[in-house]
DNA sequence: GTTTTAAATAATAATCATTCTCATTTACAT
DNA sequence: ATGTAAATGAGAATGATTATTATTTAAAAC
């Protein structure tokens, strides 16, 4: 994974290059989202500052999660049933494998799609801007699961 | 696409199989389906039922629908925004490419995944299941667009 | 350091696709 | 034709996310 320091430098950068004030709140967050390895949701967010932040509402980590996403720092990746996930090491598109039993998600080291992508855009004359390849299965965890 | 005729038959079929009764609104909804091509989602489906049901809940159009996709029937694109989208034609994993615009979503003709798959589930150990690859960007009509 | 003020937060209400509940209706086996 | 479990229609409930608004605060100006 990427470096945890590096990636909340990268992200206190961008709050100070546009403008946002640096608030205790954000700067926990990113450093939060920095260290984070499993895709957190936002509950899972939450309750991390919860220690350093009892008061910290719901909504500022919505409301700043998406603000990091909106400067390339995060990756989100939404689930139609269950909650949106975040990558803050990766802030990419990249696969990812998804456990359907215990949520699991991880990030494996497999080659990328640019070939797909430029065929993709030959054929159907899109302009591809970006993309998202889940593969879903059963962890080995889970497969060694009694009951 | 698929012969619609065939998929309707096919989806016929299911429900026999399955011991399901074969309602008025279960066949329109399938022959509905048998010949979408768009990705319709609910509303859509609702709507078209809406001459010959005008009675129809949505509650019915999503009890089915579900009730097509567990028997493998259609294949449900699940989006965290959003509604949801049905492909009755290509009722298996395939790759899409989605007009953030007008939201249309299309079948591109590109080769599987196969080989990717494989390799996933050497690397992480894991059983797969299935997977969702999407390309998202702007279509050709959309691009062409004044304003 | 104090003051000022636009931005950010906390708390909570609103949204909206989807699922659930239950009274009524219907497919279909007998 | 009748009986019965399954299916439907109508509308309430759910739950993640977004919007609203009064209060607080970061940080610029003095
Ligand atoms: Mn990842
Ligand atoms: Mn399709
Ligand atoms: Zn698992
Ligand atoms: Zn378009």
């Amino acid at each position: 994974m990427a470096d945890s320091n590096e990636r909340y430098e990268s992200m206190v950068r961008k709050l100070k290059e546009h403008g946002y004030k640096l608030t205790h709140q954000r700067l926990a967050l990113a450093r939060v989202l920095s260290v984070s390895e499993g895709h957190p949701d936002v509950e899972t967010i939450f309750l991390r500052l919860q220690d350093s932040f009892p008061t910290m509402s719901l909504a500022t980590v919505y409301r700043n999660v998406m603000l990091f996403k909106s400067f390339g720092e995060v990756l989100e990746l939404g689930f139609p049933n269950g909650r949106n996930r975040f990558d803050g090491n990766k802030p990419f598109p990249h696969p990812h494998v998804i456990c359907i039993r215990c949520q699991k998600i991880i990030d494996p080291d497999v080659g990328s799609l640019k070939d797909m992508t430029e065929e993709v855009a030959d054929i159907t004359g899109f302009v591809i801007l970006t993309h998202r390849l889940d593969f879903f299965g059963i962890c080995s965890d889970c497969m060694t699961e009694k009951v």
